[in-house]
DNA sequence: CGGATGCTTCGATTAACGTCGAACTATGAA
DNA sequence: TTCATAGTTCGACGTTAATCGAAGCATCCG
């Protein structure tokens, strides 16, 4: 009778406190062990592993083993997408759980989404990039086009170790405020890590903000996010 | 000490197996009344109106009273893009409802995604429209363009009842795949009802499937899905 | 080899919530 | 007015699942 996918078993495993919390933590894009992410989430360990089972029962974590530790991190692009479109539901509904403070502000300017980077400043890059040709959609993906892979290059952008892995090298992302898309897929990951490593901003610990220095913000400005006439 | 919206809210919301019966048969974009609802979702009304109640408490539903009748439908097309990339998910870990058949297949080729145009075609015409420079990406918003605002008026969409309306008239809508995005907004809706005045194509009955006739979809090809050289 | 740390499994408790029968209100039809 | 239909509220039942203590493995370190 029903017809498409089970919908309610995804959302159920979403749709738990501690979980959620485990989840949001995870969209840092750091892997967190399980005790650390046990903390997150304010339970004992033994509840989050089997929390934990069940998300990656679900498909929902990409877990890895090394040594005695456990790394957890979240499965794709798409499982974040998700649950970044969960938080604009919950933030329209008034739900916040704290009320908007300063470090809301930093946030919506610019932020890390499961290690790229989504904000104001995602959604500008992204713009940009789609203004200037470098991103092209076709078929169904998004690819890169060719003065696209010159630019990244140039930016210092190692685009054959990207190429060759197996995970999509471009993909949109729906913003908190399920607006607008920026750029997630490896590429996007690539990216924010070439822009700290140019020192040009870093992340905050201990939270999803992305804090950009003066002459960082600007450099951003100048090549990453122009307007194209 | 936990940041950010209750995303956890809405996930248990959408975690309830009948509730995410409800949602997913208001996928269809169709207002739909207390009794029905519960039909769908297999329970007595007494039940169903206990969830419903919920799912308006959560604003993930817009309520109208009409005499003795109350009628469903989703918020937003927001709403309907989370559940849209849940269906995502929930497909990718293999867990469907039924095995997929013959309908699966034009569910894929084209659907309604609240009541605009979602799936293969629904892709093909974003891309076209973006790809002639109907639609730009301006600020915030995806913005129609002039030449755009042109071509919907010679395919005899009256573009300013639309303007007049105060819902957004264009949206990015991630699709089932969560590949692409596809256009919402109330232009998305107009254009779907627009083919269906056409005769090009009309809804299936007691599904998402959009089917098209063999004249619709030529005729789609040559004037909506142009791929521009 | 101990001893410590990270994670898992088992069992029991507890709390939450979906479910329906029954009774109640409101609107529409005869 | 009288009856029927749509929807809500209440109370009770039953199931599910989150939680933690305790015990059990696995891994690393000295």
């Amino acid at each position: 009778m029903k017809e498409g996918p089970d919908i309610a078993r995804v959302a159920a495993l979403i749709g738990d406190p501690a979980r959620a919390n485990m989840l949001t933590a995870l969209m840092t894009g750091k892997a967190l062990t399980a005790t650390e992410l046990a903390a997150e989430a304010g339970i004992t360990s033994q509840t989050a592993s089997t929390h934990l089972a069940k998300l990656d029962g679900g498909n929902l974590l990409r877990v890895r083993k090394q040594g005695r530790h456990k790394y957890f991190s979240l499965a794709t692009d798409d499982v974040a997408a998700v649950l970044e479109g969960l938080m604009g539901l919950a933030a329209k509904s008034g739900h916040l759980r704290t009320r908007t403070g300063p470090r809301d502000a930093s946030l919506r300017k610019a932020r890390v989404c499961y290690n790229h980077l989504a904000g104001d400043m995602g959604i500008r890059m992204f713009d940009s990039f789609h203004g200037r040709g470098f991103l092209a959609l076709e078929d169904e993906n998004l690819q890169l086009t060719r003065t696209g892979a010159e630019f990244m290059t140039g930016f210092g952008i190692d685009l054959d170790s990207l190429t060759a892995q197996k995970s999509p090298l471009c993909r949109e992302c729906l913003d908190w405020s399920a607006r607008r898309s920026h750029l997630a897929g490896s590429l996007g990951r690539a990216l924010l890590a070439r822009i700290e490593t140019l020192g040009w901003a870093r992340r905050d610990a201990g939270s999803r903000a992305v804090i950009f220095t003066q002459r960082g913000e600007a450099a951003f400005a100048e090549r990453l996010a122009v307007t194209p006439v």
